[in-house]
DNA sequence: CTCCGTATGTACCAGTTGGTGAGTTGGCTG
DNA sequence: CAGCCAACTCACCAACTGGTACATACGGAG
C-alpha cells in the first residue's frame, strides 16, 4: 500500500533507475502516487506538480494517462474501493451461530477500517464533495458492499432462531457498524483534540474492539422495546 | 449578493442597514460567509476572492480583521464550536431514570448533529487536516464538551442501581454515540452512492433516531459479557 | 471646523496551478 | 533496416490565488 522500494517489483531491472518504457508500471507509480497525495491533502490540496515530483515521470505523462486532475482522482478513488471488497466476505456465516458471527463481522470490519486509514480518508475527502465524483463513476456503484450479503444471512438465521429482534434490517446494522469504525479512524484527531483520548491508542485497542461487539450484539439481541418497556428486561 | 454597482449601491439607504462604517458588522459578515464557503468547499478549496465577492466588503477587509487565510480559517472553526456547546446539558441528569436519561442524551445529540451539517463538516474537513488548526487554537481545548458530564453521572447512577455495566466510561459512550450521529450525516453521501440509502431520508428519521436509543440503552444494560456467554442469557 | 486614527476601497503583484503544444525516442513489426 | 506508434521529455502559458502598497473617507474628539 505505500510506496514499495523502486527495484524489488519487477524481475530483472536495474535497483536504482532503468525504467527505460513501461506504461503500466508509469501508470500505476502515478496511481500510487497519486493515492498518496490525495489521501493525504484532499483534492483541492493535492498538487498534480507534487505528484509529479514524486513520481519518476513527468507531469506530463499524468495528462497522458489520466487527461485532467478530477479524472486522475476519480481513478484514485476507484482502485480505492475496488481494493477494499476483497476482505469482506470472509465470516463463516453458515456455521457460526448467529451471535457469534455478528461479532465476527464485527471485529472483521474493525481491523479492516483499522488497517486502512488511507481509504477512510479518502472516503471523509470525497464525501465533503458530496460524493460528486464516486457518482460519476461507472464501476464504483455495483460492488454493493458483499458484506452486506453475509450480514443479511446472519441476521435472518438470528431471527429464525429467535435471538434478533427483526425491526432492523442490514444496511442498518451494516451503518452502525461501519459508522462506529469510520469515525474512530476519521475524526481521530479533532477527537483527540477536544476530548483528550486517542481513539486509535494501541492500548485500547481491545477494549475498543470488544466494546463494538457488545454494543452489535445486545442490540440486536434486546427485546424488542416497542412491547417490552426498557426499564424490564425479565 | 454578487457584485455590486459601484456607485449606485445603495444610494438610498437600507432600512435598518446604515453600513456605512462599522467594524462589528464587518466582521461578523465576513466570519459568517467564511464559515459557509470553508464548511462547503474545505480549507484549500476555499477561495478567499469568493468569500469577498459574497460580502459587502473587499478582500482587503479579510486581511485587515483576520490577517490571513489560515487564521480567518482559525477563526470560524472557534466560533463553530462555540455556538455548538450551548444546547448540550439540558438533560434532566437528577431526576429521570438511567435507562431514560441515556435515551434523552441519545436523542438530544441525534437531533443536535442533524441540525448543523456544516458544523460537521468543519469538523471532517478539520480531521483531514489532522486538526492542526484546532490544536494551534487556545480557545478550544478547555470547552471539553459539558455533555460528558450530564454523561458521567447517568453513567454513574445506572452503575448503582445495578442496571448498567461497568466496563465503559463515559468517553466510550460519547463516542458510541457520537459516532453514529457524525457518520449519517458526515458520511451521508457515500453511503448513498454506495449502498443506495440516504440516512438522512426523512421518512428514516424516526427509525434512525430510535435504533441509536435502543443502541445504547441495550448495550449499557447488556450482561458483563466477562462473566455471561453471550449466547446463554437465562 | 479641524484633526486624526480607524475603517475601507482600488489597483496591483509575484508565485503557483492545472493544463498543453510540439517535438523525441524506444522498441516492436514487417 | 525502415517504418511507426506508443511512451516519453521539455518548455511554456493563461488564469488564478493569497497577499499587499497606497490612497481615502468616515466620524468622533477637541
Amino acid at each position: 500500500m505505500t510506496a514499495h522500494p523502486p527495484g524489488a517489483a519487477p524481475a530483472g531491472r536495474r535497483a536504482g533507475a532503468e525504467r527505460v518504457r513501461d506504461a503500466e508500471r508509469t501508470r500505476a507509480e502515478i496511481l500510487a502516487v497519486a493515492t498518496r497525495e490525495f489521501a493525504d491533502r484532499g483534492y483541492a490540496g493535492g498538487r498534480i506538480n507534487e505528484i509529479a515530483a514524486r513520481t519518476r515521470t513527468t507531469k506530463r505523462m499524468i495528462y497522458y494517462y489520466f487527461g485532467s486532475k478530477e479524472q486522475l482522482y476519480v481513478a484514485v478513488l476507484e482502485q480505492a474501493y475496488a481494493g477494499i471488497r476483497a476482505l469482506e466476505q470472509q465470516v463463516d456465516v453458515e456455521h457460526l451461530d448467529p451471535v457469534a458471527a455478528i461479532r465476527e463481522l464485527a471485529a472483521l470490519t474493525f481491523d479492516h477500517h483499522e488497517a486502512h486509514p488511507d481509504f477512510i480518508r479518502l472516503v471523509s475527502i470525497e464525501n465533503i464533495h458530496r460524493a460528486e465524483h464516486i457518482a460519476r463513476s461507472t464501476v464504483l456503484p455495483d460492488l454493493a458492499e458483499p458484506a452486506l450479503a453475509a450480514l443479511g444471512t446472519i441476521l435472518r438465521r438470528g431471527r429464525e432462531a429467535g435471538v434478533f429482534r427483526d425491526d432492523v434490517d442490514a444496511l442498518d446494522v451494516h451503518q452502525v457498524i461501519s459508522g462506529y469504525c469510520v469515525f474512530r479512524t476519521a475524526n481521530r484527531h479533532t477527537f483527540g483534540a477536544v476530548l483528550g483520548r486517542d481513539m486509535l491508542d494501541p492500548a485500547r485497542r481491545h477494549h475498543q474492539r470488544t466494546m463494538l461487539g457488545d454494543l452489535v450484539a445486545a442490540f440486536l439481541q434486546a427485546p424488542d422495546p416497542r412491547r417490552a418497556p426498557a426499564t424490564a428486561p425479565r
